[in-house]
DNA sequence: GAGTAACCGAGACGGTACGTCGTGTCTTCTT
DNA sequence: AAGAAGACACGACGTACCGTCTCGGTTACTC
C-alpha cells in the first residue's frame, strides 16, 4: 500500500512547469493570430514576449510553430451543437448562425483562415486540427441531414455529401467575399430555406 | 522634325527594359505560389534568385511583394467562359467544370488560396485582385441565373445571392477539404442537379 | 535536561551542511580557475557540475561569483616565508623562488592572474584579496630591505617602494612575457645580483 | 597593356564595405573595453549597436571576438620612441614616462590589462598582439641598453634581460598595485635613477 | 562613334527572428 | 533544513534572410 502511495505519488523531480505560462503562451499565440499574423508572420519570440515568458519555455513545451499553434487553436474548439430536438430545417439554421457567430469574433475567426490557408504548408498540422475540430461538426451535420431523411423530411435520395458542402460551402462563400462589414442576420435562414426549396422552377 | 523626336522621345532615354527578365520574374514568382508558398513565404530574394536577376531588377519594376504578386495573379486570368448557348443547367456544370480544373493545376490553384487566405493582410491587393478576376466571374455566373429565371428554368422568387453562393460555395468547400487526392469527375453535375432539386421532401 | 537541549540547539536544528560538498566546490573552482577560467567564464553552473551539486547548495554559501572566488583563492594562501636568518641576498633570492615555484603550479598562477586582471571589475573582491594573501608579503618584503639598510647591506638612502617594484615587478615581467614553457632556475639570482650591483659602469 | 589596366583595375564585384562602418566598429570595441570590459564582458552584440551596426557586418569582416579584439588593439599602437638623441638615463626615463602616459588613458590601459590577463585563453591573439605592438618596444629598449653599455654608461657585463625586466616591471608593477588614483608624476625618475644606482651600499 | 542615362548583376548594408546555450533565481520533492 | 533536480526570465550566440543601397559594367538610344 505504501508503494502503491509512493507509485502513485511519483511524479517528474525538480521544479514543475508553470500551468501559468503554458496559459500566457497560448494565449498570446491566440492574440497575434486573430490580430491577423498568418503562420509565417507568428514569431515564437513575439509569443514569448506578448506571454512575458522566456523563448526557452515555449521551446521546453512544443518543438516549433506548428505544434504550438495546434494545440493553441484546438483550445478554441466549440462544443459540438445538438439538435436533437429541432426540426431539420432549424437544426440548418442553428448550425449557420453558430459557423456565421463563430466569424464574428477574431479569435474564432481565425481558425478557419489557418485551416484553410495553410494546408499545403503544414499539411499534418492542418490535418491533425482538421480531426479534432472540424470532422465532429460534419458528424453532427451529417446526422442531421440523415435524420432528415429517414424522418420524411428530406428526399430520400438526397446526396449528403454534396448537400453538407452546399450548407456549410454557402456560409464560408459569404464570410470570405462579402464585401460589407457585417454579414445580414438573417442570412442562415436565406441559405438553408434556398437550399431546401431548390432552384429548379415548378 | 520636332514631330520626329517627339515621336521618337515617346520612348524613354537610356537602356529599354529587358522583358525576358520581366517574364522570368512573373514565371518565378507563380512557380513558387504554386510550390505552395504563401505571401509572407515568397521572399523577392527567392524570386530573383529563381529567375536569374538581381534584386534590384524587381523593385525597380514593382514597389513591393504586393503588387508583384498582383501583376503575376492577373497573368493567369483565365477568360471568363460565355454559357449563352446552354442550358442553364448545363451553364452551371460547366461552370464548375471549369472552377474544379483550375483547381487540378498548382498554378491556378494558387489563385483561390491567395484570395481567400490573404485578405486580411493585403486587404488591397486582393481586392483588386478580386475586382479582375472573381468579379467577372459572379457576372456570368448571375447572368446565368437571371436567365434561368428569366426563361423559366428556376423559380422566380430564387435568391440569387445565396443561389450563387451556394453553387460556388460547394466546389470550394470540396477542393478545400477533399481528403482524396482528386475530386471526382462527376462532381459539377451533382452539385448542381443537387441544387436545382433541393433538400425537401416530395 | 533544559540544559542539555539548549546545548544541543547550538547547532542549527535540521540538516546540517555537507562540509564535502563545500570542500568539493572549492576544489571545483580552483579547477575551473586553473584551466584557464576568468571571472566571466567561470559560471556557478559549471562549478556546480564540476563539483557534483546543485546551483542551490552555491548560492546558500555564498552570495555570489565574487565571494566564492575570494574564499577559493584564500585557500590557496602561502604561509609568508621568514627570512630572519638570511643575508638580503639570499633573502631575496628565497622571495622571488617562492613567487617562481607558484606561478610553476597553475593552482597558485591563476591566483595573479585574477588579481591583476579582474582588478577594475570587481574591485571590492581583488582589493580583500590583495589584503589577505598580497600585503602581508609586501609587508615581509619591505622588512627585508629594511633590515638591508639598516645592517648596512644595503643603500641608507635606498627607495624601498621602487626597490620593491624592482624586485617583484622583474619577476612578474618574466612569468607573463617568458616564451619559453619554463623560467630558468637561476633566474631569482640573476635578477637579485642585477638589482644590487646597480646599470651604472665603475 | 589593356589587358593589365584591366587586371589592375579589377576589384570584387558589388558594394564595396563600407570603411565607415568598419571604423564606428573598431572604436565602439575599443570604447567598451576601455569601459571595463574584458573579453568575456564584451559581446559582439554590444559592439554592433553602440557601432550602430549590423551584427552580419561584424561577422563579415571578422570570424570571432579574438580577431576583432586584435585588430582593435593593434589600431591604438603607438609609434616606437627614438631615443637616438638622448643619454641612456633619459631614454629610460622617457620610455617610462612614455608606459606612465598610455596608462592614464582609458584606451590604452586596457591593452595592457587584455594582453597580460587574456593570455591562457586567448594565446595566439595575445601572441600575434605581442609581435606586433610589445616586441618592437623590446627591441627599442634593448638596443638602448646595449647603447649604454657600448659608451660606457652602463656596466658591461650587465644582464640585458634582467634590465629590461626590472626598468618594464617596475613600471608595471607600479601601475597595478599602486592604491591612490594617479601615479606621481616623478615616478620614470625614482624607478631609473634607483636602478642604475643599485641597492648596494658602498 | 562618342556621350549619356537607365539598366543589369552582385553583394554589403541595418535589421529581425531563428533555435541553442548558459546565466542566476525560483520552486518542488526527497533525504 | 539541506540537497538534487530542473523550470523560470533573460540575454548573447552565430546563421539566414529580409528589403534597401551602392557599386562597376552593359546596353541602346541621341547628338
Amino acid at each position: 500500500m505504501t508503494m502503491q502511495r509512493a507509485a502513485a505519488a511519483t511524479r517528474a523531480p525538480g521544479r514543475p512547469r508553470s500551468e501559468k505560462a503554458e496559459k500566457a503562451i497560448i494565449e498570446a499565440a491566440l492574440d497575434l493570430l486573430a490580430e491577423g499574423a498568418g503562420m509565417s508572420d507568428l514569431s515564437i519570440e513575439a509569443i514569448a514576449h506578448r506571454a512575458g515568458v522566456g523563448k526557452t519555455t515555449i521551446y521546453r513545451r512544443w518543438p516549433g510553430k506548428e505544434e504550438l499553434v495546434l494545440d493553441a487553436l484546438t483550445t478554441l474548439k466549440a462544443p459540438v451543437p445538438d439538435f436533437g430536438e429541432l426540426s431539420v430545417r432549424d437544426a440548418l439554421v442553428s448550425y449557420l448562425t453558430f459557423i456565421q457567430h463563430e466569424s464574428d469574433h477574431p479569435r474564432t475567426r481565425c481558425i478557419m483562415n489557418i485551416a484553410m490557408s495553410e494546408r499545403e504548408r503544414y499539411p499534418s498540422m492542418v490535418e491533425r486540427f482538421y480531426r479534432l475540430a472540424i470532422e465532429p461538426r460534419r458528424i453532427a451535420l451529417r446526422a442531421t441531414l440523415q435524420r432528415g431523411i429517414d424522418n420524411g423530411e428530406l428526399r430520400p435520395d438526397l446526396d449528403i455529401e454534396t448537400a453538407m458542402a452546399a450548407v456549410t460551402g454557402s456560409m464560408i462563400y459569404f464570410t470570405k467575399w462579402h464585401h460589407g462589414n457585417e454579414l445580414p442576420a438573417d442570412l442562415p435562414e436565406r441559405i438553408v430555406d434556398g437550399l431546401l426549396e431548390g432552384f429548379k422552377a415548378g
